[in-house]
DNA sequence: TACGGTTGTCTATATCAATAGACATTTTCG
DNA sequence: CGAAAATGTCTATTGATATAGACAACCGTA
């Protein structure tokens, strides 16, 4: 069902990047898992029906994201396949649905800051724009791999200093505990895909084109009152979302 | 929050092909909706510090994809900007969840089998590996542009010749009734993202370099047993899903 | 009608992407 | 060891991509 087959020449998008992405893909669906490595240079040419340099690029592309090892005289090895799940649910939370498929993850708190709601975070928080938010700016990561990014508001009235206790804790769950928060539960997830702009390739360590998916959620307290809204933007070949109803 | 910013030189993909991303998720996110029209080829050549020359590339490729049109002596106008939504639930149903928001609706069979179900197939729909299954194979229109592709399977001994009912129905929820199952649930739904193949190049009349939104979901009885694995790929520019918990 | 602002077309040049072929280097295995 | 199989490196050629500049054609409006 997975086979790769031929590419066909497209205009815009480079052949070794397409390539690059083809292989990717075949990776995370375990098509190599057998061997353990890529079949060599001049199969893979032979099977997208390009040139053996063209393979190549997209091999040291792959080799650049870490993804394969080429070893001379062996050939090129699979270093990396997982793909994360994240559960979305009512009880969704970002941390603890990664606690089994990850050794170590880490929250790195960019920048914080307090604003006026504009339309849209008004809109999802519920409030009057221009009332007053606390905007954190994130990065996460799994095993040392770099997962989302995200941009999260709250209400400033309510959650005051909830950036620098981020800081420290790298849990929302806990940071809203510190404030007398105990329990939230996920309202709405909106699930969108895009390519990776400037930004997403710096803070993922992406490669240019790579794909996105992007989720803007809201949380509510238990009397259904917002206490969160936040755009997150996942790299889209590390994970994969669940809704199980 | 949506301002437009300089592109960073980037290997693979052709700068034209990244500006035109650019320009078709701001279109879609609205920036311009005020105006109606893109702003003029010198000014976005300017904010995105590239060539007038790579702009018309970018906005020829939009104008391919009859997002917009421009005027020779006025400007670019736009000429769609909708997003359809997908709320995603226990009651999910393809059709129904369009109903608001297009005109018409189309599902055309490109053709349908029996087959023995292989290890992927056999696990979602609970049945022993190699057991009979039908598959069919649609593509979904709203206003007469493709939206999705999907692969379906459905547990032949039991919804025998559902093909020829779903190509007269166009609807999975109907060609169920006519087989005496009234009423069903989505139980999981897998959500990931890709880039488009020359497949879905072709069907959904993308442009290379696309990005798809991809779900792979079950759906049972009301009695929980599974009666349909399928696959779907839609075109993420004109797609989101939501989920309310 | 004349003008400013906009898209359309043409020429020229430099760089990147892809193909082609040849050969070196390294590993594996009989 | 020696051959086969794999990756690594180099040269050369062609077409696509991007920049630059100049000017034509067209639209709306003062």
């Amino acid at each position: 069902m997975a086979g790769i087959k031929q590419v066909q020449r497209q205009t815009g998008v480079a052949l070794w990047r397409q390539i690059a992405d083809r292989i990717r893909e075949a990776i995370s669906s375990g098509v190599y898992d057998q061997t353990g490595m890529v079949p060599p240079e001049t199969v893979l040419a032979l099977q997208f029906g390009v040139n053996r340099h063209t393979v190549r690029s997209a091999l040291a592309a792959l080799a650049q994201e870490g993804i394969v090892r080429a070893v001379q005289g062996r050939g090129t090895l699979i270093e990396r396949k997982e793909r994360l799940n994240f559960p979305i649910s009512r009880r969704t939370r970002f941390t603890d649905g990664l606690r089994d498929q990850a050794r170590e993850t880490h929250a790195l708190l960019l920048g914080h800051a307090e604003e006026a709601a504009d339309a849209e975070v008004a809109r999802w928080l519920r409030v009057e724009q221009g009332t007053p938010v606390i905007r954190l700016e994130t990065v996460r990561d799994a095993d040392k791999r770099p997962v989302a990014r995200g941009t999260s508001w709250f209400p400033a009235a309510r959650f005051a200093g909830i950036g620098e206790i981020y800081r420290k804790t790298e849990s929302i769950t806990k940071a809203f505990a510190a404030l007398g928060l105990s329990d939230y539960v996920r309202a709405t997830t909106e699930i969108t895909a895009a390519h990776a702009d400037s930004g997403d390739i710096a803070d993922l360590e992406l490669t240019p084109g790579a794909v996105l998916l992007i989720t803007k959620a809201m949380n509510t307290d238990l009397e259904g009152v917002p206490v969160q809204y936040s755009i997150s933007r996942f790299a889209a070949d590390r994970v994969q979302f669940t809704i199980e109803n």
